[in-house]
DNA sequence: CCTAGGGAGTTGTTGAACAATCCCTCAAGG
DNA sequence: CCTTGAGGGATTGTTCAACAACTCCCTAGG
């Protein structure tokens, strides 16, 4: 088979790989990176280079930094000028600022809520579900992710695009924080049973009591985490 | 003159031109397109074609479009998969968004201030004085945008990087929705003098009351402009 | 009037090239 | 021994030119 067609065969391949959705190429390589560094694989202090990703992911340097771009504005990558981009390490104060704004759009979204009926609830009722399923069989990792469904479907019911997108950020951005720790059943396990309390709080219409927990709640995750993460940094290298 | 050392020549003049400051070229393109847009030089609909822009610029393509990406992430520009960019032309829902993360927020950050004094009062109190100076000159631009930095501080006194820029998107979004109603007066007229009842208010450590009050502020602000939004759609094109 | 299809023009992506910067090493000097 | 500074290698920043892929508009045909 002469040279030119086989190459050729490539391509077309490779398009069909690229671009059988109907995102942009830079967009399936930022959620591929996202996805690795929501999950742990990239720890955080990781530095992800350009040369080595581009050979890994055969595409071409601008489109991986588009891809770079995307991820930094999400803040799951922080770009350093002329060092490149890293996995970022958050301290402390980036737990608390993160906790701050958690606060304030949790907290005021369940406030505000009226008119809940069960159809409305059931996304929160499964999370909540699939929580103690995980708790259950002792797969934190599971537990985690379930939580961060709980709360960002709890803000959904606030119809707001705007406010789903700056959660799902901020959640993201506090997984990179829980990857930072060691130990995820002290800092899920608690909330398995506090999320069941919310959301029996918010079927019975209960929204300011709901919030008042949800406020207690938080400060008491905030405090659970930033203890992990004491700890962490004093047993660290 | 040959001709290639005039070429390095340019090319070292630009260069110098390019990076003065410590920042990328990509940002201070994005910096210029950014006040364009903000100041309502480009209507919104507009789309910022590649092709012209690089010309007038000069940068590079690569270059521009990732001018492109940070705006756009700002919700400054849209991006339309092969269709280019363009500056969003908000409907009446966005508005409704738009506030309501806005209340979500200022009211959340003001009911939970404490510890208020002059020296941290002082940043809003030379945004009211602005303000209510541009009142008097007839200079509605610079009330707005002296209204607009009175919001920024107001949310600053919560003291999280994280609220500070998610505000900053939300009025530079907000932005938009006022330049594509025509009078400026009626929208920024109210609200100088309501600043200034705010301010008062927060002087005087009343927080609770000045969130009640911030919240019908931000009601009244949302029905106006949606009024002129309406009005400018019904005699629009 | 509606629908297919065929350019023309614009964006998406690539790969190579060079400039600018960072970081590590190593040697000279205090 | 420690500090300081000058290479040099590796990596990022930016540009350019080419081609692929897509959208939009216009036209021909039903």
């Amino acid at each position: 088979m002469p040279e030119p067609a086989d190459t050729a065969w490539l391509r077309t391949v490779a398009h069909e790989v690229r671009s059988f959705d109907r995102s942009s190429t830079a967009e399936r390589v930022a959620e591929l990176l996202r996805s690795r560094v929501i999950e742990g694989d990239l720890p955080p202090g990781t530095r992800l280079s350009e040369e080595q990703l581009v050979e890994v992911l055969h595409v071409s340097r601008n489109t991986l930094r588009e891809a770079f771009r995307l991820l930094t504005h999400e803040g799951l990558l922080v770009h350093r000028l002329h060092r490149g981009v890293f996995v970022p390490q958050l301290d402390e104060d980036d737990l608390v600022d993160l906790y701050r704004l958690r606060r304030t759009i949790e907290c005021d979204v369940v406030r505000r809520l009226e008119g809940l009926d069960a159809v409305r609830l059931r996304p929160l009722h499964d999370a909540v579900a699939a929580g103690e399923d995980a708790a259950r069989r002792g797969d934190w990792g599971a537990a985690g992710t379930a939580n961060m469904r709980f709360h960002q479907q709890l803000v959904a019911l606030a119809g707001s695009r705007r406010i789903d997108e700056t959660t799902a950020r901020l959640l993201a951005e506090l997984r990179l924080a829980f990857h930072a720790v060691a130990v995820p059943q002290r800092l899920h396990e608690p909330y398995v049973s506090r999320n069941r309390a919310l959301l029996d709080l918010l079927t019975a219409g209960e929204v300011e009591q709901a919030a008042k927990e949800l406020e207690a709640y938080l400060h008491d995750s905030e405090a659970e985490l930033r203890a992990a993460h004491r700890d962490r940094v004093g047993t660290g290298p």
